[in-house]
DNA sequence: CTGTTAGCGCTTTCAG
DNA sequence: CTGAAAGCGCTAACAG
């Protein structure tokens, strides 16, 4: 930098800011000093500005996986709405372990991050007073329930899957399964949903759950209906905690030729291809992509001055009536 | 890290090398140091430490799309090498967009990092000699063929692709089409890969690609399936150029009521759901997982001082034989 | 609108 | 094994 204001016979300052703020700087010198930039190759040290002004430009994203199909949707979004802006993401994942999360936080806040973003948190404590203390904004991607601190964005998943059994039980299903993958906070309130509607019907049973430590995948969905139907061979349908869950139990039940719709199989995410199996996929739309977004955009706001919003931002959800079950009778 | 030092009576330094170097200091001394880190709260600022040492700790991958299937396996590889160094990862998408390429390859290179991970680049001019003189070791994922540079994983797309459909011709089939989302290296590969095979059975017919740009996913697969037939009323066997595109010609099969596998179906990088769909998807096994893993992992071991490989890594392919293709007849 | 001064928090280099 | 001095490249704050 000093070299091009050198070449200039300008200060150094005078370059930052023809590169930073454009406004300060006569447009005449700016150009100049442009022209100089381009044609000298000059690159901007980040760590340097980041130093100098304690504000990287960078905002951590911490989720319990990266590569799981619920993160691609809010991946999806987070890039949508990053992509216009000039700041970067720096993506970590804590597998689902609440030292981990904490490492990781720790290490967003060694880098002067301009934002953090959380998303299924597990909070393990003294984690709420790490990030209190946070010299940025931090904004949670979160399963709204009652107890809420901060900038928070969700949807309340216990209620959404209260609905969709209650849906499930009013198209005449009444052996209903659960199934589901690891668990984190969201996964969990999806599960006491359907054991509340469960339970309001008096349908309540053990028999009728059946999840596995592992990721959710068409894979799992096809073991998990087996060892359901072993449980609970007068099982008459399957909530899946995930889409990709349901299409497996979808597969494998043709495969053993029972009648879908007669099974009933419900999803959950409404993922892309859920509307285009055959027959289409029963869900819950969840939307992922504006969660990311409106996160995102959140922070960025805060960051620009804007005042945080007081109360938690409710994105909502939809029962989504498809081929996987019955239509309701009366 | 001053207060730290003061507090125990030593000089920064000692505390920045109990930190950094362990096996430079006492170990009583460093004992003590490390406690008080602790007592203090103390966390380093990784902006600082990259300004005075020239190197952040942070990886940069560059990837089409960050938000692809394709890109996930990979993407698992990677953040599984990286979850056990010290090292970070910053993602950052080019979206098919070579201008955009050589923009974010640039904000990498402000950053001090310590490596680049490029995926699928599209090599606008001059992006070579950019990264000729990047000044950390640079690693490609890439279609491998003749002209390489660097150091590279990858596979031979054009030759999976032609073995592929050479594998779809020994299966009986002969009106073989082609459908892909948007064009990438990668997928133009295949499909030069695809007209090979055609060509050199006599079989070749532009009548038999559609593509539409956009990304691969079941919805496109059912769409393209559909314009195929329109295009190529005799057509016998589709080859798609993912397997989110194979499974929605799957179901749109079953919903038009043809018979798979007399209708063959081909899907490409053998997704996890491929082996569990009913019947299970014939396809190309690609290891993008390995992908991921060993370019980091090639990274790291030049960052420590090993000598980078002179050839390029092939990671090698496999067409995978299941239930939506007939079984070779002689 | 432009420049001066000072220093961000850490590490490098060179001495002890 | 520990320390002192110097500076990484940039920007805030203030002055002109």
């Amino acid at each position: 930098m000093t070299d091009v204001a050198d070449s200039l016979g300008v200060s150094p300052i005078t370059v930052s800011r023809a590169l930073r703020e454009p406004a300060k700087v006569s447009e005449t010198l700016r150009e100049r000093v442009l022209a100089r930039v381009d044609e000298m190759g000059y690159v901007p040290d980040l760590a340097a500005r980041a130093l100098a002004s304690r504000h990287s430009g960078v905002i951590g994203v911490l989720a319990p996986a990266l590569t799981s199909h619920a993160h691609l949707g809010i991946m999806r979004g987070i890039e949508e709405r990053v992509r216009t802006s000039d700041l970067r993401i720096q993506y970590a994942s804590s597998r689902y372990d609440p030292e981990e999360e904490c490492r990781q936080i720790r290490l967003f806040l060694s880098q002067h991050p301009t934002g953090i973003l959380l998303s299924g948190l597990q909070e393990r404590d003294g984690i709420m007073e790490l990030l209190q203390r946070a010299p940025c904004p931090v904004v949670q991607i979160v399963d709204l329930h009652l107890t809420q601190s901060g900038m928070t964005v969700g949807i309340n998943h216990c209620d959404a899957a209260t609905a969709a059994v209650r849906h499930l039980l009013a198209c005449g299903y009444r052996r209903i399964g659960l199934i589901g993958g690891t668990r984190d906070v969201r996964s969990e309130r999806r599960q006491e949903g359907y054991c509340l509607a469960m339970r309001e019907a008096g349908l309540a049973d053990l028999s009728l759950v059946a999840s596995e430590d592992a990721p959710t995948s068409v894979q799992l969905g096809c073991q998990l209906l087996q060892r359901l139907r072993s449980q609970a061979p007068d099982l008459d349908c399957v909530f899946c905690q995930n889409d990709d869950l349901a299409l497996g139990a979808l597969f494998e039940a043709q495969r053993l030729g029972l009648a879908v719709p007669d099974l009933g199989i419900c999803g959950y995410n409404d993922l892309g291809f859920a509307r285009y199996s055959h027959p289409a996929i029963t869900t819950v739309r969840v939307p992922r992509f504006e969660m990311g977004y409106r996160a995102i955009d959140l922070l960025i706001r805060v960051v620009n001055g804007e005042r945080p919003p007081t109360a938690p931002i409710d994105l909502g959800f939809e029962v989504v009536e498809r081929g996987t079950t019955r239509r309701i009778s009366g």
